[in-house]
DNA sequence: CGTACAGGTCTA
DNA sequence: TATCTAGACCTGTACG
């Protein structure tokens, strides 16, 4: 890929963007497992070394800003980080054969080698321990060289040559962000995370046993509900406990639980939080995720089939707010919180150019926006007609608003609507820079009824529309995030001197939200860089075409405090007051 | 006894 | 009769 130049600014200029540096010519070194060494190909002349000559010889190289491209990023970066080596940029093959494959946008044909099989069937290497190789690793069987050949005659070949490249480019750095969050990790504080629990549980019980406070709710419902033995913690003798007490209930689910009148609901729903709380990010979850202060979950790009962003270990994605007051800066540093409101609606106007969307997402509240425009009454209206649109939703108040929205926003909801028909149909849909949605089954182009599941076959063509209308819009807010990625990582890097994390950096990534671990000193310089990285994804995707992505900006000492920003005068007023001078985790 | 799945709850 | 997207991951339970 070391050809492609996705960015349309004037050479001369010499702007820094996803890919970097675009002002002078990308050379592009093409990094080979040979055995125990590394062939390194550059212009046709191959430097063998041992593998731990690399990230000397990497970092060597790296002021002339070379390219790196490797099979996949997750089996060379983390061990060339560990060395205290950071690239500039790279090209992850990895990432851009799924990407490639899969867009209605490439020629196929032109990606057909011996081992694409191999390719499609590659997996990234989620090791705790990031060795800089695996054994046996089938990655090995694959040649990076004849894959990178390919790669770029299906993308010179492409019609949509500059977004499916710049796509790749921030897929790759996406690659290089994961892994530096990874090797950074989140701060994350065991004492405070442990006062939490113990406030809300009591003390770390012993294995097995039920914490304090559960313990003593367990008498309170039982009797509440009249059944003395009843477990809560077991689903299926909860619900017969429930219906024995006469509750005609189906399920036990919270949502379910709070609509029946019945002194026990509320003692269970707390026992039900608590419980969760403690199986999801209870004591274990410290033990097993949290090591030097600091949570390393591990995060993969393109993860999910629309581009987003999936996470293994410690439940990234789902990172309970209640527990974010365990995320404290260091001392000396701030996290700067940034999350941009509304992201898919606004990237929705965008790619249907619809003028009189963006009108509206010029409001810092889209939906107000549309209050304002005379579009729709109330808020609530607009997010649930906004809502409705995206997902498919065609009940209720959703639905209602559709027709509203359809003649006001033609060009958005059209937009919407066709992704949906083109679904029903069987058809590839594609996001904005090219990332084609996944084939339906065999069985939507028939007419007959799953036998696996007896549901209709009608039942699936609709429900796969709901996901091809979802999937160009949540692909399209994928891209936008990535381009916002790959430009604020640049960005951080010049604010800062010295390694990595010694520097403003990202600490956590999670759909529309990062978060950057940044000296107290650099945290206003790096939150005009969140924003101008905003500004500058909007202009990649949309050119000039004007859809605003306000950003909410806080510079906080505990992610828990980015919704409430601090008084600067009370500087250290939410920090908790006192820190344990033993670890009570010890059992 | 180990694996697979269902149910539930957290995230955007 | 009822279907509004994408995930992770815990436990208990059924099954081979």
């Amino acid at each position: 890929m070391g050809c492609v130049r996705p960015l349309c600014v004037p050479r001369e200029r010499r702007t820094v963007g996803p890919l970097g540096d675009t002002g002078r010519v990308l050379r592009s070194v093409v990094l080979v497992r040979r055995g125990d060494d590394v062939e390194a190909h550059e212009d046709g002349t191959v430097t063998r070394l041992g593998r731990e000559d690399l990230p000397a010889w990497v970092a060597a190289r790296e002021p002339g800003h070379p390219r790196w491209v490797w099979d996949d990023a997750t089996r060379w970066y983390p061990g060339l980080l560990a060395a205290g080596v950071r690239v500039e940029r790279c090209t992850d093959l990895r990432l851009c054969h799924g990407v490639l494959r899969r867009s209605a946008h490439v020629d196929q044909t032109l990606l057909a080698g011996a081992d694409t099989d191999g390719w499609d069937a590659l997996s990234p290497v989620t090791a705790d321990e990031p060795a800089l190789f695996a054994l046996a690793d089938p990655a090995d069987r694959l040649d990076p060289i004849a894959e990178l050949a390919r790669q770029q005659a299906a993308l010179a070949a492409s019609p949509e040559l500059r977004r499916l490249g710049l796509l790749l480019a921030a897929e790759s750095a996406g690659a290089l962000v994961a892994a530096e969050m990874q090797h950074a990790g989140m701060p994350w504080r065991a004492d405070v995370h442990d006062r939490l629990l113990r406030d809300l549980l009591g003390p770390r019980p012993v294995a097995g046993q039920r914490p304090a406070v559960l313990e003593r709710l367990l008498p309170e419902i039982r009797a509440a509900f009249g059944q003395p033995v009843m477990n809560p913690d077991s689903p299926t003798d909860l619900l017969a406990s429930l219906r024995a007490a006469g509750l005609e209930v189906t399920d036990t689910r919270s949502w379910t639980l709070r609509e029946i009148e019945h002194p026990g609901v509320e003692p269970l729903l707390r026992y039900k939080k608590l419980l969760r709380l403690m199986h999801a990010n209870g004591w274990s979850w410290l033990d097993a995720w949290v090591r030097d202060g600091r949570f390393r979950p591990v995060f993969l790009p393109a993860g999910v089939v629309t581009g987003r962003w999936a996470s293994q270990g410690g439940g990234a994605l789902s990172a309970p707010v209640q527990l974010r007051p365990a995320a404290v800066a260091d001392e000396g540093w701030r996290f700067v919180v940034a999350d941009v409101a509304q992201l898919e609606p606004r990237v929705l106007a965008g790619m249907s150019r619809d003028a009189a969307m963006a009108e509206a997402a010029r409001a810092r509240d889209l939906y107000q926006g549309m209050v304002d425009s005379g579009a729709v009454e109330t808020r609530t209206q607009a997010k649930l007609g906004i809502l409705g649109a995206m997902y498919g939703g065609t009940r209720g108040e959703s639905g209602a608003m559709l027709p509203r929205l359809t003649r006001r926003y033609p060009a958005a909801v059209g937009l919407v609507e066709q992704a949906a028909r083109a679904g029903e149909r069987g058809e590839v849909v594609s996001t904005l820079l090219g990332r084609g949605s996944p084939r339906p089954g065999p069985w939507s182009r028939g007419d007959a009824d799953d036998p696996a599941t007896g549901r209709a076959a009608d039942s699936r063509r609709r429900a796969w529309g709901r996901f091809t209308r979802n999937f160009v819009v949540q692909g399209t807010g994928a891209e936008w995030a990535s381009c916002w990625l790959a430009d604020l990582r640049n960005r951080l890097w010049r604010l800062g001197d010295g390694l990595l994390t010694d520097r403003p950096h990202l600490v956590f990534f999670l759909h529309d939200e990062v978060v950057v671990h940044s000296p107290a000193a650099l945290a206003d310089d790096v939150a005009e860089v969140v924003r101008a990285a905003a500004v500058e994804a909007g202009r990649l995707l949309f050119g000039s075409f004007p859809v605003d992505f306000p950003l909410d900006v806080a510079v906080v000492r505990s992610w828990a405090d980015a919704d409430a920003p601090l008084d600067p005068a009370a500087e250290d007023g939410n920090l908790p007051a006192e820190v344990p001078d033993t670890d009570v985790r010890a059992v």
